[in-house]
DNA sequence: TTAGGTGCAAACAATTTGCCGTGTT
DNA sequence: AACACGGCAAATTGTTTGCACCTAA
């Protein structure tokens, strides 16, 4: 777990951090080629990954698409131990958020609030299930 | 965009209204093997991505994942026309979320809340950019 | 009859991993 | 010297698509 410095990690890193964009895996193998040219595309994978269990960056969706036949918004819980996906009681959240959007000129049509964390199952074990 | 009446899409969806846990298209795929062994991935995709296009179903989670050197909680703005994903100021949402999913026994590190919608340039073409 | 739907397999795309030489401590 | 790191390419996964046949309307 421990771990030492590293040329590419801080470049990526930055790479993200100087985007206004959140740039995919691959934008930032893109855009950080000029400058290192022999950097591949794994190093951006795993330097991504690793930064953002860190907690240096957030991961935005995750892995794999899931669907849930209940379609009008409502809250989710991920477990970020066994991935497990939970519903939670829709609670009405500050419909101020809808406002500041719309000032913006972004046309809203719905959103997706999921919470990260564990699930009781998993907080009570040392390995995830 | 005319469609009719088809077995598959029917069970595919009522897989995905039985389930509690939000299924990925493999595990629908899996529970409905058993039923229905000629079935095929490729149908389960094109499906679910169909229903969920037309509403029926709700697809949690985008496409390829993105980063954010931004790593305290905040809000999100994917537009559905051309993809890009903006950040909203940081609105205040009601903390009674968190107390919600601490009932429940969850212990909640962080949430993500994306809205969805189009930017105001996809908003002003019939074609997205 | 005539589109739309499906199975099957091939094609793609996104992400991970093994191997082995290199860099950091 | 020990062990983390990075390049490279192969391997996995997740998802889409072309094609020929099937089926609802």
């Amino acid at each position: 777990m421990s771990q030492r410095f590293s040329h590419q990690r801080e470049r990526i890193y930055r790479a993200v951090l100087e985007s206004r964009d959140h740039p995919t895996a691959e934008m930032v193998y893109q855009r950080l080629k000029p400058e290192l040219p022999r950097l591949s595309i794994g190093t951006v994978y795993r330097n991504l990954q690793l930064l953002a269990r860190e907690g240096r960056l957030l991961e935005l969706s995750g892995p794999t698409a899931r669907f849930d036949a209940v379609t009008r918004p409502h809250t989710h819980f991920r477990c970020g131990a066994c991935g497990a996906l939970l519903d939670l009681e829709t609670v009405p959240y500050d419909p101020e958020l809808d406002r500041a959007a719309a000032e913006r000129g972004l046309t809203v049509t719905g959103h997706t609030l999921v919470f990260t964390g564990l699930c009781p199952r998993c907080a009570g074990r040392q390995e995830p299930a």
